[in-house]
DNA sequence: CTTACTGTATTAGATACCTAGTACACAGAG
DNA sequence: CTCTGTGTACTAGGTATCTAATACAGTAAG
């Protein structure tokens, strides 16, 4: 699936919130599909059962999963996307980190589209990777 | 001097220390220049001293700062930057923190490049504001 | 039915962080 | 000297997170 980053201060069901969301972002994820156990991807992500089943539930209050009762829980049929307000702010706040520690270690805005680009290329290719 | 983000999932003295290295990088504090005192810049950031005073204790043992023990903490005459290759690693994470969340709210290398302009104007600007 | 797998719920403990309050040692001004 | 302001240290409490260990209810296969 993805990996869980120890050095990101963000709590690990956000990491797998966004990791499932990324997934489906980019098609590895399709509708309909099922989704590793929570035993599962806490197994794989040598995390707490616990700690994947708030992500799952986040995920499914949020309408981008859906949980059969004790059988599964599959990506929705139709994934709810954050609107666009929603996703300019999200995207806006993550720009401003990243800008804040780029400056902070002496960056200039070259470098730091550089390896935006790299970072890009990496992510896209780690999930399709699994897919 | 900076503002504090409760939505950022990293720690507060983290941002202060980050804050810190900002101004240096861009300028607004020149070495030798004082530094706000651990209660003031506490009451300026409405946090307490004690979260104050750990990053400037980090950033003293990191040789950005230097205490004069009963009268105040100033920018070190030579402050010291973050080498090459842990300047890349800090780079390099922040950028797949981005691309990360960039991707999974739906968006395009192009829109998250163009967020990232924006992003280096306003903090640039934030900090010239109150140099 | 039994077995094995699902998601879900609960309790407890450990750790990190932030806050609050207090105290100490040092330097400078009056 | 006193008074004020500095960094520093310590204790205590509260919150959030992660882990661990169970337990329960539903579904599917044997």
């Amino acid at each position: 699936m993805f990996a869980i980053n120890p050095t990101d201060p963000a709590p690990i069901w956000r990491q797998i919130e966004e990791g499932v969301r990324r997934m489906i972002a980019l098609g590895a994820l399709q509708p309909g599909a099922s989704v590793p156990s929570v035993r599962d991807l806490a197994k794989d992500l040598r995390v707490n059962p616990n700690t994947v089943a708030r992500a799952y539930q986040r995920l499914t209050e949020g309408g981008v999963l859906s949980v059969r009762r004790g059988e599964g829980t599959y990506v929705a049929d139709e994934p709810s996307q954050p609107k666009k307000a929603e996703r300019n702010e999200a995207l806006r706040d993550a720009a401003t980190r990243y800008a804040s520690t780029a400056i902070a270690v002496g960056s200039e805005l070259d470098d730091a589209v550089g390896e935006l680009g790299a970072a890009f290329e990496r992510v896209v290719r780690e999930h399709r990777r699994k897919a």
